[in-house]
DNA sequence: GTAATTGCAAAAGATTTGCCCCATT
DNA sequence: AATGGGGCAAATCTTTTGCAATTAC
C-alpha cells in the first residue's frame, strides 16, 4: 500500500465524514465544514483526500442521475440510496436481501463484479406536495 | 404537453439513439455521429435535444460512478447496467426479478418512487487481464 | 533530509445558456 | 407571421492538476 502521512487536513476530512454519515455531504459541503477548523484548507486538498480515502477503501462515492456532484460517505456495509428529487436529500436504505445473493459472475459475459450501486429516485414523506 | 417542432436535428439524434441502442452513446458520441449527416449541428443542440427527449420520457440518461459523462439510451423496459471498468463499456443486463416486486412506498419514509437505477461495476469476460 | 502533501490558481471536461437568426407550423 | 429551435460562443459547474512552499516522518 502506498506510503502516506497523517496530516491534519486528512484527519479533519475523515472526521467530518464520520460525524455526518447520514448527510452524504458533497466535496463542497465538506470543504465549507473543514474551513471552520482549518480556515486555509483548499478545495483541491479536499478532493485529493477524498480520492485518496476512496482508493484506500475508507470512503464511498455516490453519484446518480439525481444530482450533478458526487456525495461521499464512510465505508459501511452494502446498502442502497434513496434520492428525494424534491428536497435533494439522500438517505441510506437497506439493500433488498434478494440482491445480496445474486450471482452475476459467469452470466451475461460478466467475469467479475467489484461493486453494485442501487439508487431509488422518488419523493420522501416529508416532501409531499401541498394538498387541498 | 409542451408545443414542439419536428426538426431534422431532433429526428437525426433520435435515430442515432435507436440505431445504437446497445452502445449507450455519450452526448459527444452522438454529436460526432450526427455531424456525418448534419455537418453544422452543434453540441449545444445535441444536449438540448437529449434533455428534451428525456423530459418527454423517450430517452433515459445513465450516470454512474464509473465515468464522468452521461450516456443515453432509448426508452425501454426496466433493466440494469453493467459497467466494465476496464474497457469502459456499458451493457444492459436484466433487472433481477426480485427487484421488480420490491415495495418501497410507505417504507423508510418513502412516499413515492419514480425510478430505480441499478449499476453493476466489474470486468467483462472479454476484458480479462493477461495470464501466464 | 526527503518525499508526501498542501494552497493557490489555472486548466480541464461536461453541460448549460444568451443571443440573434432561421425554419417549422 | 409567430415562435420554437438552431448555431455559435461564452459562461457555469465540478473536479483535476502544475508548481513552489511546507511539513510529517
Amino acid at each position: 500500500m502506498k506510503k502516506s502521512r497523517n496530516t491534519r487536513q486528512r484527519a479533519v476530512i475523515l472526521e467530518i465524514l464520520r460525524r455526518n454519515e447520514s448527510a452524504h455531504p458533497t466535496a463542497d459541503t465538506i470543504y465549507r465544514e473543514a474551513r471552520k477548523v482549518l480556515p486555509n484548507i483548499s478545495l483541491g486538498t479536499v478532493y485529493r483526500n477524498l480520492n485518496f480515502l476512496r482508493e484506500q477503501g475508507h470512503v464511498q462515492e455516490i453519484h446518480s442521475n439525481a444530482e450533478a456532484s458526487s456525495r461521499f460517505e464512510c465505508n459501511c456495509p452494502p446498502h442502497a440510496h434513496f434520492h428525494c428529487t424534491r428536497c435533494q436529500s439522500v438517505r441510506d436504505i437497506p439493500l433488498p436481501d434478494c440482491l445480496q445473493n445474486v450471482q452475476w459472475d459467469n452470466t451475461h459475459s460478466i467475469s467479475s463484479v467489484n461493486s453494485m450501486e442501487l439508487h431509488i429516485l422518488g419523493a420522501c414523506s416529508g416532501c409531499e406536495p401541498a394538498r387541498n
